[in-house]
DNA sequence: CTTGACCTTGGACTAGAGTCTAGGGTTTAT
DNA sequence: ATAAACCCTAGACTCTAGTCCAAGGTCAAG
């Protein structure tokens, strides 16, 4: 086995493929997350599927809410066999990251339902203390 | 009263009252955020404390998640006298951007610590939940 | 009168993740 | 043989919210 020449294809279908714009897969090869690909005497890239894996698994882990950066180190770590518990750090270290956010977010929903609760919503804008919170409101002084 | 010339300030007290840079004012003046501001003979802007105030409310509804752009808005119903419901709305849309935000993040937590939870943390890396889910899951078909 | 702190402008640069353009060369279908 | 569809490169542009820079003008203190 192995005698028939893995099947090729451009730049083009590999996009089409792994759902992502021709640029994007580019892109991604400048910024050293997919590999050189090899060349048709043109100068065509030419790809195998294990680079449709590779992208997906960039567009995964970025749902995930990794970015490029994190991205480009967990593929490093596939590719010259890193630990687990290196891949799993960098995933709590995420979670954390993630919970600081939520809190944040949490924070100032709160703060936002209680100023549209008070606000009658009728009238001028005159004394509406939506206006009025972010008026006065923490002034830390100066 | 009203008869002392208002006391006015240059830019640099500005931004140290109101706790931004300078630079900062400057483009928030580019921005249309702040009013032009009137000129000493030798071109220096000069401001009055309402300037501070609107700065600080800028910052202020930044704080509570507004972009400038929203701000902007939010300044404009201020100086021509807009509607309550307009502030209000604009805050609910807020407040539902928010939620969105904070529910797909608890997604994307509870994905990873589903994930970190099911890594042991030991040995290579083949086989690690992590690695794996992100190569396989999702992957809607093309 | 000089020094230092302040102010002016226009324009470039930052991060993050692409997206688009111009000006070409190649391949495929007709 | 030619048009459509594809590919190549380098480099510019997008968005957000600023931040920084250079080259110069102004103002208060000593």
């Amino acid at each position: 086995m192995n005698s028939t020449p893995a099947s090729t294809f451009t730049i083009g279908r590999l996009a089409k493929r792994a759902d992502v714009g021709i640029d994007t897969v580019r892109f991604y090869e400048r910024r050293g997350l997919l590999p050189e690909p090899t060349r048709s005497p043109s100068g065509y890239r030419l790809y195998q599927t294990d680079s449709i894996d590779r992208i997906r698994f960039i567009r995964r882990a970025k749902e995930l809410g990794f970015t490029l950066d994190e991205i480009e180190l967990l593929l490093k770590l596939q590719d010259q066999g890193g630990r687990k518990t290196e891949v799993r750090d960098l995933t709590r270290n995420k979670i954390s990251q993630i919970d600081a956010n939520i809190r944040d977010l949490q924070k100032i929903r709160s703060a936002l339902k209680d100023l549209s609760d008070r606000c009658t919503g009728t009238g001028s804008i005159d004394s509406c203390p939506i206006i009025d919170a972010m008026s006065t409101a923490k002034q830390h002084d100066n």
